[in-house]
DNA sequence: GCCGTTTTCGGCCCGACTGTTTTCAGTCG
């Protein structure tokens, strides 16, 4: 199981007990849990397998340490059935409708009877909901909204949990098989993909049955659904399913190709084989005439086979990525090296988990050129969001930090909210002492479309916003997107010379794929950011490299791949003037 | 439920925003 998962179970007991009205102290003691547990830099089951001692966490006492353990352990926690036993089975599906909490949640459920999300949609349509003390009908409309995106949901994986439940599988699976195995997660991960329907991971070794006897009998595993001499599938007890496909070296080039898809790129693979004269298969390459058999050691020798340049997986969509590739562009899109520096980062200033000097500490670590500090502004009251005097402060912290680490400069940043009015949340006279100014919506995502636009266009209009972060404001599987005019927004990018991020946190990506291209057709300016809460999630780069790969995005398009003395004199320019690196060709 | 070390019991105690009100409850991160 992993941090996320326990997590989130502890957020569950957090809002039954509220609801219960267990004391408040209980409750926020569950909630804070859960939050340390998502941010701690191991996996807890990992920590308890090493024999560490979760109480030695703050804000982990001996109940909730012997809690995570019983979760790590059997994926059940006998305390949360006992809690959900005392509720109506649909309780929980209403808790998660954003816009219901604890406390609508029991007065619907006491007060109209309502315990499932149909009894709910009902409720809104007949005006019940709306009638309740202090809703009305805009409340009502947003959960209405809200209920109709939860039914929409795919059931699908979004990414971040896939990878890290594929991160676990193979690293417990690498110490069940002392013999030695490679086992590299494909299909859909590999791909980088939002959500992915099924983990596939493929098993490089010479001893496939014992291989797969150990994958089979893995903790977490609730069944085997199907096995065969070189695969097999099992249903974790979170009720993903995971397929393991064993093979043996010398074929692991085709095995993984294949593995990794996508279908339609196979497809396409398997046409240009076809006019070799060859058959493409998981086991590699047959003449079709002879049927002689060729393998392949890795992927790079079956393209050069095919007679085509290597592809990355995450443009393995099946669609025009032959072409592209043979026009020699796949070779040249962005790349996580042409990333010279950050331009979204927290710090403990606001709700970031490291302190400033470690995070500039760490993008020194890994080769960066710049880092903006980018904590939250006021508004953010929750996220310890700066006040105008705490701004000041940090600035002057900034440049101290700058000095005492030296051989990377860090910039004086801001992520400022755009209020639901338009307006910003700090003065233009502040401001313009900033060196790099983000902002961002974190309030009021449900509103139409076209007061959206204009709420993000207007911040697009202050000469001191640099960029629009996670435009779209999703969480990939639990938060819809804002409606707004995307095409309008972006042509007011490229217009006001203002950056969109491409935001690389794993749960929200976002600028998507499908945006980065239609923005580049706009000619609007991006970023690939972390938004990096710890050293670790500067990870979060070659996510957001991951997604500007998949919209075919070359480095020119992409403003921090500029080296720091460039970088510097462009933010000299005056924003409209910002534009002038790129054109239609790039 | 966590924490402390003047405590193993008693204190802890978010805050801005929205949408509802006409002074504020509930949600959210």
């Amino acid at each position: 199981m992993t941090n996320g998962e326990v997590a989130e179970v502890f957020e569950r007991i957090a809002g039954l007990l509220e609801m219960k009205g267990e004391k408040s102290f209980t409750v926020r003691a569950y909630q804070r849990a859960a939050r340390t547990i998502n941010r701690l830099p191991s996996e807890a089951a990992d920590m308890i397998a090493r024999g560490e001692d979760l109480t030695a966490v703050p804000d982990i006492g001996r109940a909730i340490a012997d809690k995570t353990a019983e979760l790590v352990d059997t994926g059940r926690l006998d305390f949360l059935d006992r809690l959900l036993a005392e509720f109506p089975p649909g309780i929980p599906a209403l808790m998660d409708v954003p816009g219901l909490g604890p406390k609508t949640t029991l007065r619907i459920w006491k007060e109209l009877n309502v315990t499932d999300l149909d009894q709910l949609e009902a409720a809104i349509e007949t005006g019940a909901l709306a009638s309740l003390p202090r809703m009305g009908r805009k409340s009502a409309e947003n959960i209405l909204r809200a209920v109709r995106y939860s039914r929409s949901k795919s059931g699908r994986l979004p990414i971040s949990r896939a990878l890290a439940t594929a991160r676990q599988l193979t690293g417990a699976l690498v110490e069940r098989c002392p013999d030695g195995i490679n086992v590299i997660p494909c299909g859909g991960i590999r791909r980088f993909e939002e959500e992915v329907d099924e983990i596939v991971l493929v098993g490089v070794t010479s001893s496939p049955g014992i291989v797969l006897d150990a994958f089979s009998t893995l903790s977490g595993v609730a069944n085997v659904v199907a096995r065969q001499d070189t695969n097999a599938t099992v249903e974790l007890e979170s009720g993903v399913n995971v397929t393991l496909s064993v093979v043996a070296p010398e074929s692991k080039g085709a095995a993984i190709l294949n593995l990794t898809g996508s279908s339609d790129h196979i497809s396409l693979l398997s046409q240009r084989a076809a006019e070799l004269g060859l058959k493409l298969s998981q086991r590699g390459l047959a003449d079709r005439s002879s049927g002689a058999p060729e393998t392949f050691p890795d992927e790079q020798s079956l393209y050069d086979r095919l007679g085509l340049p290597y592809m990355p997986p995450e443009v393995r969509q099946g669609r025009d990525e032959i072409a592209v590739a043979l026009s020699g562009d796949i070779a040249r899109l962005v790349d996580l090296y042409d990333i010279k520096g950050d331009l979204h980062a927290h710090t403990d200033w606001s709700d970031g988990r490291d302190p400033m000097i470690a995070m500039v500490q760490e993008a020194k670590n890994r080769g960066l050129e710049y880092i903006a500090i980018t904590d939250h502004s006021s508004g953010r009251g929750i996220a310890n969001g700066l006040s105008p005097e705490r701004l000041l402060a940090h600035m002057s912290q900034v440049k101290e930090v700058e000095q005492e680490i030296g051989g990377i400069r860090v910039l004086r940043g801001t992520e400022m909210d755009i209020r639901a009015d338009g307006t910003l949340d700090y003065s233009d006279d502040l401001l313009q002492q900033l060196d790099w100014v983000v902002a961002s919506v974190h309030s009021a995502m449900g509103q139409d479309s076209t007061t959206m636009t204009d709420r993000i266009i207007a911040a697009m209009k202050n000469p001191h916003v640099s960029a629009i972060g996670h435009l779209s404001t999703r969480l990939i599987g639990d938060r819809k997107p804002i409606e707004a005019d995307y095409d309008a927004v972006f042509r007011a990018a490229a217009v006001t010379g203002t950056a969109l991020e491409i935001n690389g946190s794993l749960e929200r990506l976002d600028l998507k794929d499908l945006h980065v291209e239609r923005a580049l057709e706009f000619g609007a300016m991006l970023v690939i950011s972390t938004d990096a809460h710890t050293t670790e999630s500067l990870d979060n780069l070659d996510h957001g490299v991951r997604v500007a790969r998949r919209a075919l995005c070359k480095p020119v398009r992409i403003l921090n791949t500029m080296p720091a003395d460039e970088f510097d004199s462009w933010l000299r320019l005056d924003k409209t003037g910002r534009t002038v690196r790129l054109s239609a060709n790039d």
